[in-house]
RNA sequence: GGCCCCAUCGUCUAAUGGUUAGGACACCGGGUUUUCAUCCCGGCAACCGGGGUUCGAAUCCCCGUGGGGUCACCA
């Protein structure tokens, strides 16, 4: 790939509470940016809403970035050249960006009360018109004292200009108006504060949801203001809710990143997932290591339309990613998975388990499910048998005789799986028996499970002494 | 309501004027000596509608329709 201007590109989250995939996946496409041309990736905190702040959701969102392995070069935690990275901490510079704006003429104090704006607001309403502040910019404002908020006066005009993924767009002069720079709180708005910070930090793209883009307009008015280039502007679609056409939301259930880790999924997966909802580089490839993701991905690859996010889909890639991972490696990553009964279990024997349930595995919490027979005999359940349409037609003793013959065939062998499949393939020989049958009763014997892997690996991983000690359980009981 | 964005199988998507509209997930069959799974093979299934432009349109233009966003002292 041809080199590119290292990008410096920056994820600004406010902290309202945890993350979800659709604000993960841009913080994504950020991160790409930034590695991808070798530049920097900020993370900044767009704290300046004190109401809606949540308790630790900064920290809970470098947690979940972490996971990702999204790592940052610059912002709250770290630091860095251009710093504070917090946007309460940085209240000293908005208030001199405003009074450069005021003493400019291109800002002034907001007389209204919040019920006068309201009034506005429904007669525009009942005229079935937008609500424009400008149609009632004060004539003469007062002067701002900082108990009033402080309004941008903005020039109205069409735009005509370019994003990185929808490509050439345009709005009227209807969609600048004059908004509110800082609140009479004294702490500035996003609309504001994003534009002095992206051009303070040297940010040379800003990546961000759809329900900003009415809003460019307004920013491309305040940019040219105040003398500043826009950066690259991109616009990412929604990732769509379960219904497929609101935008996915806590409300609705979306779930925090950090339940997937929670529940054992790879964040390599999540990443290729979050990546091709909306993204794909062209080819049929859908399984993407985050390497190939930092080369590969382009912005104006991206869909303009919202994608609904497909769980299934996030299961099988998950399972992919999984399957695709040296069983060493895999071991390391289950650690806090395994059932209760595993405490004991040597990392040999665990590590054959895994071996064994790699290619069917999920999720990693769905591990005690598919391997709790293999620490802890279960008790002998005869739904299983009872309910198996090759078994159920036999009588109790035969099933009896047949495991007393797998029984004496097992006790001979030394269960290494050669031995063992040899020594099974005999005995549907010897009973004359189909597969369907023996080889149902000696599995529902030795796991007293639904499902397992395949028989010999099964006993061979089992042993010896467990295997004929769980068939004597199953015999005593027929 | 104004402005803006979007529109291909159920879902994620490919196609950059010429393809039997391709792939993946899901689903349904079949195979891999039992089960669950993996893997392999097969099947089902889409260009929102109408007009143009063109020899030729999923692709370009226009008009509809549908969905979404926005019009906060939230981001």
């Amino acid at each position: 790939m041809a080199a590119m201007k290292p990008a410096r590109t920056r994820f600004a989250p406010s902290p309202t509470g945890f993350m979800h995939v659709g604000g993960v996946r841009t913080a994504l496409f950020a991160w790409l940016i930034a590695r991808q041309t070798g530049g920097q990736f900020i993370l900044r905190l767009e704290d300046t809403d004190k109401v809606r702040e949540v308790e630790g959701s900064a920290e809970h969102i470098m947690r979940s970035l972490r996971w990702l392995g999204l790592d940052w070069d610059e912002g709250i935690d770290v630091g860095g050249p251009y710093g504070p990275y917090k946007q309460s901490e940085r209240l000293t510079t908005y208030k001199e960006w405003a009074d450069k704006l005021v003493a400019e003429g291109r800002a002034y104090a907001d007389p209204y009360t919040p019920e006068e704006l309201d009034t506005f607001r429904e007669e525009a309403k009942a005229a079935k018109k937008p609500f424009l502040f400008r149609d009632h910019r004060p004539e003469h404002p007062p002067a701002w004292d900082g108990s009033q908020p402080l309004r941008f006066k903005s020039e109205p005009k069409a735009y005509d200009w370019h994003d990185a993924v929808l490509g050439d767009l345009h709005t009227g002069p209807e969609a600048v108006d004059d908004f509110i720079l800082v609140k009479s709180d004294g702490y500035p708005t996003y609309n504001f504060c994003h534009i002095i910070d992206d051009l303070l930090m040297e940010c040379t793209h800003v990546i961000r949801s759809q329900e900003f883009i009415a809003s460019v307009p307004k920013y491309l008015n305040l940019y040219e203001a105040l003398g500043i280039t826009p950066p690259v502007l991109a616009t990412v679609p929604f990732v769509m809710g379960p219904d497929g056409k609101k935008k996915l939301s806590k409300r609705d259930g979306a779930k925090d990143i950090l339940d997937y880790a929670r529940e054992g999924f790879m964040p390599e997966a999540l990443v290729n997932f979050m990546a091709s909802l909306g993204w794909n580089d062209g080819t049929e490839q859908e399984i993407f290591t985050v390497a190939e993701l930092v080369q590969k991905f382009r912005l104006d690859r991206v869909q303009r339309g919202g994608a609904k996010f497909d769980e299934q889909r996030l299961l099988w890639m998950n399972g992919a990613h999984i399957r695709s991972l040296a069983p060493e490696e895999l071991y390391k990553r289950v650690k806090d998975f395994w059932p209760p009964g595993a405490g004991e279990a040597s990392d040999e024997y665990k590590l054959n388990v895994l071996t064994l349930v790699q290619e069917r595995l999920k999720y990693f919490a769905e591990l005690p499910a598919l391997t709790t027979f293999f620490f802890t005999d279960l008790p002998v359940n005869s739904e299983l048998w009872q309910g198996n349409k090759q078994l159920k037609k036999l009588e109790s003793a035969e099933l009896k005789s047949l495991l007393e013959q797998a029984k004496a065939a097992l006790q001979a062998s030394d269960f290494s799986v050669p031995d063992l499949t040899e020594r099974l393939n005999n005995l549907l020989e010897q009973t004359g028996q189909k597969p369907g049958v023996l080889f149902s009763l000696v599995r529902i014997a030795t796991t007293q499970a639904p499902a397992s892997p395949s028989l010999a690996d099964t006993l061979a991983v089992l042993g010896k002494e467990t295997s004929l000690r769980r068939l004597d359980a199953m015999l005593a009981a027929l």
